[in-house]
DNA sequence: TTTGTTTATCGCCAATAGACGATTGATTTA
DNA sequence: TAAATCAATCGTCTATTGGCGATAAACAAA
């Protein structure tokens, strides 16, 4: 993007929401999502095997989701498991439902 | 992107709401929506007064919204109304209830 | 210590997104 | 008809996204 000079400013919720949808806008971490909380929990390699993409691609899309809040990872060594965020899933459920009335 | 030789086949369900989070993927997507939550219509100019954004640049934005189907233009000589597209929104509305259960 | 396993990161590339100004097209109004 | 108004589109620019393979890093096991 060219600028902007004085940046927007928008609320609080509306930034936290955008963020969230973000993190939602692709078919894989929605897919990733659902697969999580079907399973409660995951490893990365258990989503290699189930989607046609490279390890560094399903990385990608992990970490993604990571630093949006959704998901956590916890060091299960060798592996690393990752959960649903419970606190913060509550908080984008809440904004969508606020969002959507 | 580079590639996929055999690209993923995902849910419809999962398509469908990827592509509304997509267009709630922006803070200002997010503030026309409230906005014209709040009117309940209203004008393009409308909003070029309120953002501090170029009016193409609101177009753009009102473009993609149209296209995610969530909001629908009206021809009112010279100007467009525009509105939620209720059906849409509620099927939208569904799709992220589903998804937070 | 070396090897193997697992995940994250890096570098690269193409495509998309988001911003702008300028122009176009449609329609009203003078 | 001419001028004004309004919104969409075009062209351009830069940043970000999404994909990959290759490499690095962390740790367990041999």
């Amino acid at each position: 993007m060219k600028r902007n000079l004085e940046p927007i400013t928008y609320k609080a919720d509306t930034k936290a929401l955008a963020k969230f949808a973000k993190a939602l806008a692709h078919p894989t971490r929605i897919a990733i999502l659902n697969y999580l909380d079907k399973q409660s929990c995951c490893f990365t390699g258990d989503l290699v095997d189930v989607f046609p993409l490279a390890q560094s691609t399903i990385s990608q899309h992990l970490k993604e989701l990571k630093n949006a809040g959704l998901i956590q990872g916890e060091l299960k060594s060798p592996k690393i498991k990752y959960c649903i965020n419970q606190e913060n899933w509550n908080t984008a459920k809440t904004l969508f439902q606020q969002f959507f009335e």
